[in-house]
Order: C-alpha cells, then sequence, then structure tokens
DNA sequence: ACTGCTAATGCAATCGATTGCATTTATGTT
DNA sequence: AACATAAATGCAATCGATTGCATTAGCAGT
C-alpha cells in the first residue's frame, strides 16, 4: 500500500508552488494560469498517478459532496426503487450516499441524524421519517433535508409523496363501481404519514359515496409486513364477517390478507376482494393478481434528490413544500363483483 | 443554519487549550488528564452542543471509517439482503457506508472505484465483481477489499461466495431421484463468477453421473433478468424441445424461464420441471412455487463485512481466501417426475 | 526551602487541499 | 527606455481535529 500523492508531490515534481497546482487542477481556477504550465502540471499530476483528497478538501470548504439517505429497511422491497431514483441524480452530479437503515426506530434515526452530521453530509433524504418527528424538524434548521415517500406533515420540510390520497380515492371508486358496500380498511401504522393519509382518504372516500363504514371495519396493522397484515385481517373479518372487499394499505398487508382469507378458507377474488398499494416487484405474478395503486417509486426518489440539490446549492433557494407524485390503478384479478 | 462547535470553541470556554479538549473527549487519552478536568470539559462540550468533526478527524488520521459497498443494481432483489447484512456489522463497529450501483458496467465500476478512493474509505466490499477484474486486482493493493456472492477468480481477493457447486450438485441429484434424464441449464452471464460456477458445477454434476448433455441444452443467458431468461429458454427448447426440466442459474432466469414455457403452451411441473437459485423474497409465493436452492444473502454480506473490518484493522492480518457459505435446497412445487 | 519526580497541561506541527492578497513577471504604451 | 498595467505565480492562513514533545505545576523526601 503505497502513500498516496499529493499536491505537495506534485509541486515538487514541477517545481510550481502547491497553490499553482491546486489551480491547475480546477477548471475555474486554472483560466488565471498561464495555458503552458496548466498542461505540463495536468499531465505531471496524470502520470504520476495522483488523486485528490475529497477529505481534506471537504474540511477546507465545508462541502462533503456526500448526502445521508436514511430508510427504514433496504430488505423492504419498496426502497430499493426509491434508493434508486436517489442515486440516478445524486451520483451524476458528484455525491455520494451514505445508505443508513432505522428499522423504524426514532431513537436509531436520531442517533443517524448525528452521525452524517458528523460526517459532514451537506444534505439529506430521509424517507424513514415518521407522521410527527420531531428529530428531523430539530435538524431540519441544520441543514436541508427532504422527504421521500412519506413526510412529517406541517414541519415545513420539502416533501415528495404520492397522491396517496386520490389512489385511494381511485380504488374506493373501482371497488364502489365493481359493486360492492362493504369495504374494509385494513390501515398502515398509524404513526406513519402513509398509514395516516390513506386511512383519512379511505374514510372520507366512502363519507363522500354515502356509504357506510362498519363498525371494526378499519383496523391498522402494527406494521407494514405480511404477518401484521394476516393478523389485522383477521381482527376485521372477526368483526366484519359480511365485508366483501378490503381495501389494504399496501401491498405486503394485502398479501397478508390474502394469507388471512385463505386460512379462513375463503378465496379472493370469489368471497372477498382485496387490493394492495404500491405494486412492489413481483407482485403481478402473485396470484390472484392483486388489483393495486402503482407508485412512481424511482421518481420519487429522483424528485426527491433534485430538490434537495436545489438546496444544497443554495439553502435559501424556494422549492415546493411538498410535490405530489401521480399515482395510477392497475388492475389484475383480486377484484371482482360481490356475488349474490 | 449555525456555526458549529469546535474543540475551539470548548477550550476557550473552559479556559483550556484545545490539545486538553482533545484529550478529555478522548477515552484513551483522557487517562492523562486530571479527572475533575475532564468532567469540566465534557459536561461543558455537552452543554454546548459540541459534535465532532470526522472530516477533520479523517484527514489527520487518514481513517475516515467509512467502507464502499459495489453493487450491480440495488433494485435487484438479490442485493438488498446482501448490503442489510454487511450494514449490520459495519453500523455497529462505527462505519458509514457509500452504496454505488454499478448496473454491471465495469467502465462504472472503476470510476467507483477511483471516487470510494478519493473519498477516503478504508475499504471496499465488492459484490459487482466480474470473475476477471482487472479493476478489483489492481486496487486490491491500495486498499483492503472483500468481494460478496461473487468472486474474481484466482486474483488473492478475499471472498464470501456460496456454494454454489454444491447447490447446483444438489439440484441435479434432485431432478435425477425424480426421475429426469434430459435436462438443459440455462446460465447466467458467462463473465460472472456465479453464471460460469454454476454451469461448471452442471456439467460436471452431470457428467460425474453418467448422463449425456445434449448439443443446446445449456445456454447462456446476458443478463440476470425476466426477459433475458425467456429468451434463452426458447433458445434452448427450439433446439431441444424434449428436455423435461431446465435447471436455472438463478430464480429470475426461472421465472422467464416460466414466461417461456408458458408461451409456448407447456406447463411447468407437469410438461417442464424448473429450478432456480437464491430463493428470492416472494419467490414462495409465484406459482408453482419453484424449487430453488436458498443461499444465506443476509450472512454472506455479514460475514463480508466481518472479514473487511479485520483487514481494516490490521492490514497484514491473514483471512481466508475463500469463505463458502452453505446452501440449501428449497422444495415446492416446480419439480415433479417427467411423465409417460 | 530545595531538589527531583511525576502528573497535568500547553505548544506547535501535521493531515491535503483552497483562496485572498502580495509579489513577481510579462506586456504594452508612449 | 521608462513606466503603467495586466497576467501569472507565490505566500501563508485556514478548515478541525490529533499527538509527540516541551513545559509547568504539584508534591514528596530530606
Amino acid at each position: 500500500m503505497k502513500k498516496n500523492i499529493t499536491i505537495k508531490d506534485v509541486a515538487r515534481e514541477t517545481g510550481v508552488h502547491v497553490s499553482t497546482v491546486s489551480r491547475a487542477l480546477s477548471t475555474e481556477a486554472s483560466s488565471s494560469l498561464s495555458k503552458k504550465v496548466v498542461e505540463q502540471i495536468r499531465s505531471k499530476a496524470m502520470e504520476m498517478g495522483y488523486r485528490p483528497n475529497r477529505v481534506a478538501l471537504g474540511l477546507r470548504t465545508k462541502k462533503t459532496m456526500s448526502v445521508g439517505v436514511i430508510i427504514p429497511d433496504i430488505g423492504n422491497t419498496i426502497f430499493p426503487p426509491i434508493v434508486r431514483g436517489v442515486e440516478s441524480v445524486l451520483e451524476p452530479a458528484g455525491y455520494a450516499s451514505i445508505l443508513v437503515n432505522t428499522d423504524s426506530d426514532p431513537e436509531r434515526e436520531k442517533q443517524f441524524f448525528q452521525v452524517l452530521l458528523e460526517r459532514g453530509v451537506d444534505g439529506i433524504i430521509d424517507a424513514a421519517v415518521t407522521s410527527n418527528d420531531p428529530t428531523a424538524v430539530s435538524f431540519s434548521s441544520e441543514l436541508p433535508i427532504v422527504t421521500a415517500n412519506r413526510m412529517a406533515v406541517g414541519s415545513g420540510i420539502p416533501a415528495v409523496v404520492n397522491d396517496d390520497k386520490g389512489g385511494i380515492y381511485s380504488m374506493v371508486d373501482l371497488l364502489v363501481n365493481a359493486g360492492h358496500q362493504k369495504i374494509g380498511h385494513l390501515a398502515g401504522p398509524s404513526h406513519l404519514y402513509t398509514g395516516i393519509a390513506r386511512q383519512e382518504a379511505f374514510s372520507s372516500s366512502m363519507q363522500d359515496r354515502g356509504m357506510e363504514i362498519q363498525k371494526g371495519s378499519i383496523v391498522s396493522a402494527d406494521a407494514y409486513s405480511e404477518p401484521a397484515g394476516k393478523e389485522a385481517t383477521n381482527k376485521i373479518l372477526d368483526i366484519c364477517p359480511n365485508l366483501t372487499a378490503i381495501l389494504c394499505a399496501n401491498d405486503r398487508l394485502a398479501i397478508g390478507a390474502l394469507d388471512a382469507i385463505h386460512s379462513r378458507g375463503l378465496k379472493c377474488p370469489e368471497d372477498v376482494s382485496i387490493t394492495g398499494f404500491n405494486d412492489i416487484p413481483l407482485l403481478d405474478r402473485i396470484p390472484p393478481g392483486l388489483t393495486t395503486v402503482k407508485i412512481l417509486q424511482f421518481d420519487v426518489g429522483r424528485i426527491a434528490a433534485e430538490i434537495l440539490i436545489k438546496k444544497m446549492k443554495e439553502k435559501s433557494v424556494p422549492v415546493p413544500e411538498t410535490t405530489i407524485m401521480p399515482v395510477s390503478i392497475i388492475e389484475r384479478g383480486s377484484v371482482q363483483s360481490p356475488k349474490e
């Protein structure tokens, strides 16, 4: 492991001062140097295998050209595309992404904010933010933050989210048009924006149509996981066995719901129609084919990163506080008209 | 955005020299200071909201406590668990992970190595390495590298891989025991270790059993994707329509194979048995249930990170050059005895 | 009280770059 | 040829920590 070449070494070899080397290597500053010298220094640097030290640069300029990406769990299939979208704009812009998983633990989220700040990130994409998130809010005065897929309600932190409300409205529409009257809602965790927003949308959508929401027909799952979905579905059906459709807050919950109704000897869509949200990879291949709301995961990440970059470049630049990404309904086989 | 507090500020407030503050804040060096002063400085620092600057630390110590994690694509479901495994040991050890996606482009891989070195990472986990990877080899003399899931054959770079050979042997066993005689192999890309290793294992396993490998019954897919799998399967079946089983190099290819045989009006497992490799998330829910080789993705990442940490702490410490992780066969519904 | 130690703290260099200002060199004008 | 001016380069401080060495303070022994 040989010693790294620094501008000092290049300066010595070319017989100029380090500041001259620094200028020669920079695109802008090199204009103040004679062409010949610039040329000479650059080729010498190349020849010597000079590699700039970004740590030193970061110390001097207080810009590390890195951003923290906070997500609950990269193992959850909804997040990789978001991360990829973030990357797709950050990387070409010269930023490195430091990825951390909170496991939805607010304590860990807080620690990671600390760590990321110690590391001098220029900004943070937070896809693990909770609906009421004092941590994110307090740090938002220290560096640019943009939340993705979720938002901290009323925090003033720019957010890129999906049209949760529109998606749920459309889905209720679809179910109602198919003839369903008794619709339940398997809601997401009540501390998450998506859980809350989708549940509110469900309720108001049903009300708008003058449809009855049975007592016990809305249950929040503890987490966005299949087992939690199965458990919550059982709770719903124990109280409201007459439901003909269950609108789920996301696909994984819907898969859990499928498990639950199967274990009760029921079938989807014959006995109960089920719908999801997100359209995660491979979902199309799981029978009976979940009808779901497709979100633009990649673009959520992409736009969030674009906004972040704007704010990092010029922290006072005005950016939209909430960007709502369009969603679309994907019809597959899990919805049919109620029988009889 | 207020100015950050530095040890200088703390020093001024407590009336001591910066070096004293530095020592007071460090666990080891604080032993050389009087208890009282240490106590005083620490509480003052806490009170002032002091946050250490790791960039400065990194410059001084030449350790950034960060590692680069290079993968082909976080969107490919096999990688998130690996990344999570890596994280699970890196994070508690105080390392941050910089994640980059190469999209399997060797040129990008090379660039990322450069970037990561500029950023002063202490080591690299490379899960995007190709079987013959001059880039990884050349950089391996500059910093510790460990490859995960794949290996650069004969490079001397420590690797943590799956028991690809064992998995394929077991799978051939399973097919043969089920009565299959005419077995094809949908191989992975031939520039990837997994593609090569699994194909070699297939061939030798068949030979060991004295079974015939028909001409044209082994075809490499261009990429580990469903469309590539479908395409390659069609090539295989065009030439060898009499095959009763196709052993695929991974699950996504197997899913593509499923698509191909369906489009030919054939059924799995009635007409053709299909097997996969990896056991990616949700695979169990895709009909007819792919029989596959389960690998320990999380642990591959975990062990790779453990080895890397060892090497970063003490670069000359001997570590196993190749660690082979056990695999297991998961039997589902995609294999049955050939009819007739 | 003086010497000799040890314990506690201060000093200053260092890591690798950038950058405002000073200085030198080159160019042009008359 | 002299001088003003512009262009090119050098100087040195700076970013925020760490750390080997020097210095001071405190204390014990006589």
